[in-house]
DNA sequence: TTGAGTGCAAAGCTTTTGCAGTTTC
DNA sequence: GAAACTGCAAAAGCTTTGCACTCAA
């Protein structure tokens, strides 16, 4: 698994990554619901990880927060969503139809994230399993100052 | 910076590592308490990274959460101290000095972080640079189930 | 001596849980 | 119609802040 063939390929369209999700949701027995229509259109429209608070903003119109959380949850384990974590703690999500091989880099002063294309967690992941983890995945999280923020802190 | 060097080499011996410790926290104008040692001596014995609360209970004695976070950020603002997330959100500490290029499995179901010696961030850190981010640093997080508690599963 | 550090209480944030009411299948 | 999902309120962590007291330098 996880292998490096969708490695600088074109991602597919969103209409595509849409039903592809929504057909997931179906297979898992997953009610396809507003709210999960709503936070599937700004995870689709989200060029990079976001904070669940974030999230319901994009999505506005007064949506409820736990009901984001929840449904977070629910994708993550329906395996549609990956979770990594700023360097203040807060988990941020993404797609996992996003996540082919690359990193986040996450800056320090504004917590943004950012993708860093790449392939080679596969080596790690390998080293995992042979001290006897199984179920094994990786988040390579690089943390740094970004040249907005640097910028300003001169 | 950050060069391979040390791959592989033998860790100092304990005794060194504390008055290295010491050196850096004097040369920061940083007061020698019992509580920090106490923390330094902890994170001496730890061979993996630890929460700030299993921190506490390595010190026992009735020792302060609120100061033991106080000197973790007092020890990372110092360079002592690296601190990674684990999947639930929760912080882990270890020395810096521990760190020379390797990564952490951190076990979905315990939770508990174990070492996997590595050499390889610099080339992730160098992206990151390349896209305009200063004073980067990596953590490769690697997430899986741990033989103890894949067992307990079955 | 004096300012850094401590310890207690209380607050702050993100995330989770409970439950009655609503909606999807 | 039944089970899944939502929305509100409330609770549960982890971590931070405020403040008077103590202690290292």
């Amino acid at each position: 698994m996880d292998t490096c063939k969708h490695h600088r390929s074109e991602p597919a369209p969103r209409k595509e990554r849409l039903s592809q999700a929504l057909e997931v949701l179906k297979a898992r027995g997953l009610r396809i619901t507003r709210p999960r229509r709503a936070l599937l259109d700004a995870l689709l429209d989200s060029p990079t990880p976001r904070s669940a608070e974030e999230l319901r903003e994009d999505i506005g119109e007064g949506e409820d927060l736990v009901t984001v959380y929840r449904n977070l949850d629910a994708f993550e384990r329906a395996g549609l969503v990956l979770r990594a974590h700023a360097e203040n703690g807060k988990a941020l999500f993404h797609l996992s139809s996003d996540h082919r091989h690359y990193h986040l880099v996450i800056c320090r002063v504004c917590h943004e994230a950012k993708i860093i294309e790449d392939c080679d967690g596969d080596r790690f992941e390998r080293l995992a399993r042979d001290q006897g983890y199984s179920d094994v995945t990786h988040t390579l999280e690089l943390h740094g100052v970004c040249a907005k923020c640097g910028d300003k802190r001169v």
